[in-house]
DNA sequence: TATTGTTATACTCTATAACTATA
DNA sequence: TATAGTTATAGAGTATAACAATA
């Protein structure tokens, strides 16, 4: 993504050619939401990937590595660099399964909850912002399609 | 992303805390189609990045490349590589502007064309499967949802 | 001086392979 | 043998900086 904002955009926007074409239009909302996102959080101790991890850590209790690996569903070589940044800045920390010593447990801080919960406004607000164009109905009935796709079997 | 196919999900998906973020949705969306179209495309001479620049050079022309670049939101310097690509299979090809000599006009050979047109028919029968589960008309909607945050004026 | 194409370089994100320790 | 965490490494994708040619 070139600049995302900073960047002018040509006279004609999307181009007519890909406006229709959902990998074109997905790729660029997500730019876009990004793109909006980061001010929200400069702030806030957590980027969108810190939240996301706090937020299935603290939702699903207690949770190894490998098992927050797989509800993001990202490698578990991802998930150490993850829990690293999160435990350098105290908000989660780490400790040995007792019922099976290879796992560590990861368990969310005080002040990672706190964290958190300052994220999850801004990005809520974020999203608001992001979404109205859309409309209150319209916003909902976005996600709601989203979440099927996501939760859609293989394709999705 | 991890195998986004063979991975196996966990029990819960996604995970609850997430299931409303319209970042991580909006990822696995995109993640998701990705992965529907890339097998799709196998027999095709170009990726979904070389049919969006083919279809915004065959779309107005003529094209510099910076013009295509801006068109597509992408760096120049990411351009060159791109038409790089598609020369080597002979599907553009480079001239000097007649009008301006620092610029490269971009023509969509013959085969390019054929190329683009393949890719297309892949393309959208590959959407139109990713995005049954939504029903045609919510199908419809979802894209008018994502033209239209598309094309907002600066946060989308 | 500014712009276009180009190259070299660097950065981000994430995966694969291999190692250690546990099981 | 298999799994969890870790490290090192590599790849994809894309940006920034600098240069040559041209305007």
């Amino acid at each position: 993504m070139p600049a995302a904002d900073g960047e002018q955009r040509p006279d004609e926007w999307p181009p007519a050619g890909l406006a229709a074409r959902l990998a074109f239009l997905l790729k660029h909302v997500q730019a876009g939401f990004n793109a909006a996102t980061e001010p929200a959080l400069t702030d806030v101790e957590v980027d969108g990937r810190g939240y996301a991890v706090l937020t299935v850590l603290a939702g699903e209790r207690p949770l190894s590595q490998h098992q927050a690996a797989l509800r993001l569903a990202v490698d578990r070589t991802t998930m150490v660099a993850l829990i690293d940044g999160l435990e350098a800045k105290g908000l989660v920390s780490r400790r040995p399964d007792p019922h099976d010593r290879r796992r560590n447990i990861v368990d969310v801080t005080t002040a990672g909850h706190a964290a958190m919960k300052r994220a999850g406004e801004a990005i809520e607000q974020a999203e608001r912002r992001f979404l109205a164009p859309l409309g209150e109905a319209g916003a909902r009935q976005f996600k709601d399609a989203l979440l099927t796709l996501v939760s859609a079997p293989t394709p999705g």
